[in-house]
DNA sequence: TTGTAATATTACCGCTCAGTAATAAATTAA
DNA sequence: TTAATTTATTACTGAGCGGTAATATTACAA
């Protein structure tokens, strides 16, 4: 496991905090088929507007997603995929306690 | 991926969540090597034994840790392995973001 | 320029959580 | 029983976060 210092500690813990967020799961969630707009992913992941940006401003600090604008709209797209790994890691795990 | 519904991004979220503090980071840590007594806990983690105390309730809440008490002494032990996968993973990705 | 659409930001509210000190509970020994 | 040790709980405080409405910004078209 290498030495686990605080620094590191305090990196995973933020990682960590950062996907302790529906919301954020579901925009994910949504990005994962590719990139998308503010628009569509407010609209699918049924989120307000102003919502929606301040998470993918969260996401966007924690560097897992990267906007490109297109004329008036803004394109997001995961810049992180190990994430997905982290989530059906956790999904496994948030199933397995179900029974499967 | 299959289908992710609310109730389990619910799940992930939660799980994400208990992992998203250093102290608890830093306990699971310490356990990964075996079990421990909250004492052995608190001392080697640094914290105050009630700060100990409720992390490891967060712990066991979160079904990650389990406690069997010896004599007057409360031995903790890791229930679930799969969430040092969790762990590395993350560690891998914060330790990728500083180019090493 | 003016207007319109898309996105971002701000200010506010309510709630949750981490840390702490004090106290309670559980176990064992004398 | 009383005392000592270990662990758990409670009450409190301060900080941070998510949701929302209103507003600002950006880009483009007429």
């Amino acid at each position: 496991m290498a030495k686990t210092n605080q620094r590191q500690l305090n990196r995973m813990a933020t990682l960590f905090a950062t996907l302790a967020d529906p919301a954020r799961l579901r925009i994910l969630n949504c990005l994962r088929a590719g990139p998308h707009s503010v628009g569509d992913i407010h609209r699918s992941c049924r989120l307000k507007q102003a919502n929606t940006s301040k998470h993918l401003r969260v996401l966007r600090d924690a560097g897992l997603v990267s906007p490109r604008r297109e004329g008036t709209t803004v394109r997001y797209a995961i810049v992180e995929p190990l994430i997905f790994g982290l989530c059906d890691l956790a999904c496994g795990k948030a199933a397995a306690k179900n029974g499967k």
